[in-house]
DNA sequence: ACCTGAACACCGTTCAAGT
DNA sequence: ACCTGAACACCGTTCAAGT
């Protein structure tokens, strides 16, 4: 899934005077990774241009001459968030498990990378090539598996529609359902509430499991889509 | 769903001088409307503490007096959102139906609040009492149909789960998915693409359709859950 | 008790000036 | 071509001062 850097191409490094400490030399690459880094140790609300900047040692104004907008950087962020999500599997296994195994990698990417959700569900896949891929694997597995053309898209974005409320919901803390104050006014709630607790698992791997398998036997159980 | 304003309890005003232009007398109510206003007019990103203020015809620092943070005050509007959600159909209604009918008001209250998901996701419910109502009868709804109360919590969080996603997908533009510069290189995903857009159906209502009734499908249709 | 106005500590972004 | 530093137009929030 991830594309290695090629060892051909020497990637010559711009060479650098010694003794003097100099900023780095900028480009695409550089401040995305800089930006993921700061991401991923500081959290999503430790991303400011003026942070990138800072990290790279640079000022913050220097960033615009390579990236349009912030807008723009987490798009680059996404791309390589993206990059992690597995859709080999629908080349080596039937559709259902294939859906199952890739659901489960793209969910747990995007679980650390929420703030990014309700950007990708709204991003054109146009200017991410590997997502439009990512996209191709899997219509191909649908398609592999007798699927008719026109169910293929919704059937996608179901899932997908799926994955996206469950990587939000992985954020939430665990104790969202508390009642606090209004404990035993709704008593149904709470003995299902005690009940699930009771079973140890985390209330949002609990809903994903069963939700993925309810959809994506949904989807591919009832026979009814194959042309 | 909605609660009325008591009519037995006057709601007193305080009484206004004549002729002089004054402002408001603040209060939650007040500001939580001004707030509901201007999101409905200019969208989320016009939800300012400066812009509310000044609708109220206040200074900005005024609604510190009433309101802890802004934060806060998305969580008043998050409560009047979540009270356009109709519960009440898992009184009338056998499960699955009762489950689709509420998931189509669900995602269309979201729809047009698509900024408030993320929030809604992560917010413990406890601050409110009426989305713990409705939590009770989608609760009592799954009871009465005979679930296991293991399994209930993590069912109802699963199709809450599709539902964010898919408000979240109504926000999307409709090219979404065009393959742009990339065309003629995912041919399985660009003919299903084009299938579905023959359909004439925008694929976020597709997908929800689908999707929908394939979770509902999944998981009260096979009866291994009762007990 | 509650409002105003000034101030604070930030944002993202632009742009003239330098090299 | 690309970086710096100053500046701009905002944010949310705090707080002394007033009534």
């Amino acid at each position: 899934m991830n594309v290695k850097q090629e060892p051909g191409s020497p990637a010559r490094e711009p060479r650098r005077r010694a003794g003097r400490p100099r900023s780095v030399v900028l480009d695409r690459e550089l401040i995305a990774q800089a930006a993921l880094k700061l991401v991923t140790t500081g959290g999503y609300a430790s991303l400011t241009m003026s942070g990138v900047a800072k990290s790279l040692s640079v000022s913050p104004s220097a960033l615009y001459n390579h990236v349009e907008s912030k807008q723009e950087l987490m798009q680059w962020i996404q791309e390589i968030v993206m990059d992690g999500v597995d859709s080999t599997v629908f080349e080596t296994l039937p559709l259902a498990e294939a859906l199952m195994a890739w659901a489960v990698t793209y969910r747990d990417v995007l679980a650390g990378h929420a703030p990014l959700i309700p950007l990708i569900a709204v991003l054109p896949v146009s200017g991410s090539p590997h997502t439009l891929e990512m996209y191709e694997k899997v219509a191909a597995g649908f398609a592999r598996a007798g699927w008719e053309s026109a169910q293929i898209v919704p059937a996608i974005v179901a899932i997908e529609s799926f994955i996206f409320g469950s990587a939000l919901d992985v954020t939430a803390p665990l104790d969202i359902f508390d009642p606090g104050p209004n404990a035993g006014k709704i008593p149904k709630f709470e003995s299902a509430l005690a009940a699930q607790r009771a079973s140890g698992q985390p209330s949002a791997d609990a809903a994903f499991n069963t939700g993925l398998r309810a959809i994506v036997g949904g989807l591919v159980g009832s026979g009814d889509r194959r042309h």
